[in-house]
RNA sequence: GGGGACGUAGCUCAAUUGGUUAGAGCACCGGCCUGUCACGCCGGAGGUUGCGGGUUCGAGCCCCGUCGUCCUCGCCA
């Protein structure tokens, strides 16, 4: 008896095979039964091939009449061509659906209950196949291995396998070495929330799980490593939204000599490298470089959607102009802050009463206090503040957001930050009701944004903050203001952003000791503090540390892009659900008296 | 921590807005069928409407609480 293990795979088999005995192995996907005839779509990762047992085998006959959806088979036999009476009965939605198996041997390696929800491939007619009605997600998460099942799964989690891999070959001829950090490392108080884990050989000190190998890194720059990556997971015990979870997983880059321009070099070339060959697609160089402050104006957001224009008009002057009798705005200028405006063109025709009405609660999310909304008509503007308007004022506004018949002028008007968030959400979202793209498409719009501040005020704590992180070099020529004028220091700092996502950040280091010195104290932070959470780090700085940089991508959400989903969950194998919770194994979970003991906890 | 949506058969969803015995498709079980291909046809089984309380002659539907899931704001250097 032959052995049961496989020739080929379930996707592999064409006319060229017919006449040769074969073993395949796989999942029952469907089945159809007859008196004396039964169908088995047997699958695997690569694909769907018809197995076809007679009766007149009878042993074999009443094992596959047994099998059901999800047992595990093995089917020896002849491939032959589907042809009944000289007429071809290929199935095109396969692509092996030229020829069938006519099944010599069945054996069951495993049976399967009836699961839960269904995870069979259905094909289609470009021979694709697509999941079956899928299941709550929080059931698919619980029985998460007959999940990876689906076709859509596994589609998304070889996309992923396939990005790694152009990772690694792009970094390597580039001249990178991979390299590991720890794990187990210390806790820095910056930023995120840590995950700790209590020492059982030190009792009463703990490790932190890394926020990212940030710091390690750097110290490998001061090695000599001079052009390091990883691809290494990085843990943040913070909630979790649709494109975040607790643990995720960044490509690490780490360069030494460099400035802005070569990081960029590296990181584009890659990006090219992973369009190529992850989806085919050929992506433009050099990716424009979008200023922080210009982007916060047009679109209101650091991470701007940019497959859609709508962008934010400037209008505070007109507002601030001395016969414009409508205080509303007036007060909120007064106070120093902005008004600016979107136009929703033609969505006078496009949004029923109800979408326009549910704009102002996106205004609202945005912070905003009201949303002033003038519809254009064809004699008129019909909005309850312009009549208060002066002729001049209301004709500069016109031509300033290129008001025709049909459009919805969309104003706010409060402290800056207030204007750009809310514009900037209403932007997202009337690109969205208004169809301003296609999320189908293979549309990528990647830019990156530079010039950020290096330090935004924390009203909380009342004291400057590091906008990226405390290690962020100044701009050389802002160096003077440190002291001074902190908030108008700008950092060698970049995002990566893609389609409305940051997908990766970074910036040159400081290098000097006297300058980290001075921007920690710029940040609140004595020597001693600084010296007890960075002490290794400053002192690596003093030991002829080299001018470097890096970037980190957050290679889930590239995932997320390439694959073209918006759920994070979809490009990882075994994620947490929102409340950082595992359903399929249960963790977090209690533990032993026992082991908390042993920890002194 | 705040806001929102959802929770009805194994799964996806209905239930004329408080009114008879809570329905359908898929899945499951049985029967029929030799060219099906997400087979088809006939039949069957399957429900503490997440849980607890309340209002009412009467609750899947209204109210309160609670649990769970998702989205979102804060947060995420």
């Amino acid at each position: 008896m032959a052995s049961w293990q496989r020739t080929h795979t379930c996707g592999s088999l064409r006319e060229t095979h017919i006449g040769q005995t074969v073993t395949l192995n796989g999942w029952v996907n469907t089945f159809r039964a007859y008196n004396d005839q039964i169908f088995l779509d047997l699958r695997d990762r690569y694909g769907i091939t018809q197995v076809v047992v007679e009766a007149d085998q009878p042993e074999i006959f009443k094992l596959a009449a047994e099998a059901r959806s999800e047992w595990v088979l093995s089917i020896s036999g002849q491939v032959r061509e589907r042809i009944i009476d000289g007429k071809q009965k290929h199935n095109t939605k396969l692509s092996t659906g030229a020829i069938e198996i006519l099944a010599s041997e069945v054996r069951v390696l495993n049976r399967c209950p009836t699961p839960p929800f269904e995870v069979n491939w259905v094909p289609q007619e470009n021979q694709v196949f697509v999941d079956a009605e899928l299941a709550n997600e929080d059931l698919r998460l619980q029985y998460r291995f007959l999940d990876l099942r689906r076709p859509t799964l596994q589609r998304m989690l070889m996309m992923r396998h396939r990005l790694n891999k152009v990772i690694r070959d792009n970094l390597d001829v580039q001249g990178f070495l991979e390299m590991e950090t720890p794990l187990l490392g210390r806790s820095s108080p910056e930023g995120a929330r840590d995950y700790l884990v209590p020492s059982r050989v030190s009792i009463g000190s703990w490790y932190a799980l890394p926020q990212s190998p940030q710091l390690y890194k750097q110290i490998l720059m001061v090695a000599g490593y001079d052009k390091y990556f990883q691809i290494a997971r990085c843990l943040r015990d913070e909630d979790l939204r649709a494109d975040r979870q607790p643990e995720f997983t960044q490509l690490d880059v780490e360069m030494s000599f460099v400035e802005q321009d070569d990081i960029f070099r590296v990181i584009e070339n890659l990006t090219v490298d992973i369009f190529k060959r992850c989806l085919g697609i050929d992506i433009p160089l050099p990716l424009p470089r979008l200023k922080y402050a210009d982007v916060m104006l047009k679109y209101g957001s650091d991470k701007p959607d940019l497959r859609y224009g709508l962008e934010i008009v400037e209008v505070t002057d007109d507002f601030s102009q001395p016969d414009v009798a409508f205080t509303a705005f007036f007060e909120q200028i007064q106070a120093g802050g902005r008004v600016r405006a979107l136009n929703a063109k033609g969505a006078l025709a496009k949004l029923s009463n109800k979408d326009q009405k549910e704009l102002e609660d996106v205004a609202r999310r945005g912070g905003a206090k009201g949303l002033g909304q003038a519809k254009v008509r064809d004699d008129q503007v019909q909005a309850p503040f312009w009549k208060h308007l002066p002729a001049a004022v209301q004709e500069s506004l016109l031509k300033k957001l290129d008001a025709k018949p049909g459009d919805l002028l969309l104003f706010v008007a409060d402290k800056e930050g207030t204007v750009c968030q809310s514009l900037g959400m209403l932007r997202q979202h009337l690109a969205s009701v208004l169809k301003l793209y296609d999320p189908n498409a293979l549309d990528y719009k990647i830019a990156w944004v530079c010039d950020f501040p290096s330090f935004i005020w924390d009203d909380e704590e009342k004291r400057w903050a590091a906008n990226h992180h405390p290690f962020t070099a100044p701009m050389d020529e802002d160096l003077d203001k440190l002291e001074s004028d902190p908030g108008s220091v700008k950092a060698k700092a970049y995002d990566l952003i893609i389609n409305g996502y940051e997908c990766g950040g970074g910036s040159i280091r400081i290098h000097n000791p006297d300058v980290q010195s001075r921007l920690f104290k710029v940040l609140g932070m004595s020597e001693e503090q600084a010296k007890s959470r960075f002490g290794f780090l400053l002192d690596a700085l003093k030991f002829g540390a080299p001018p470097h940089g890096g970037i980190a991508l957050g290679l889930d959400r590239w995932a997320m892009m390439l694959a073209r989903t918006t759920n994070i969950r979809d490009v990882i194998a075994f994620p947490k659900n929102q409340k950082a919770r595992d359903l399929m194994t249960g963790a977090p979970a209690p533990v032993d008296a026992k082991q908390k003991k042993e920890l002194g906890l």
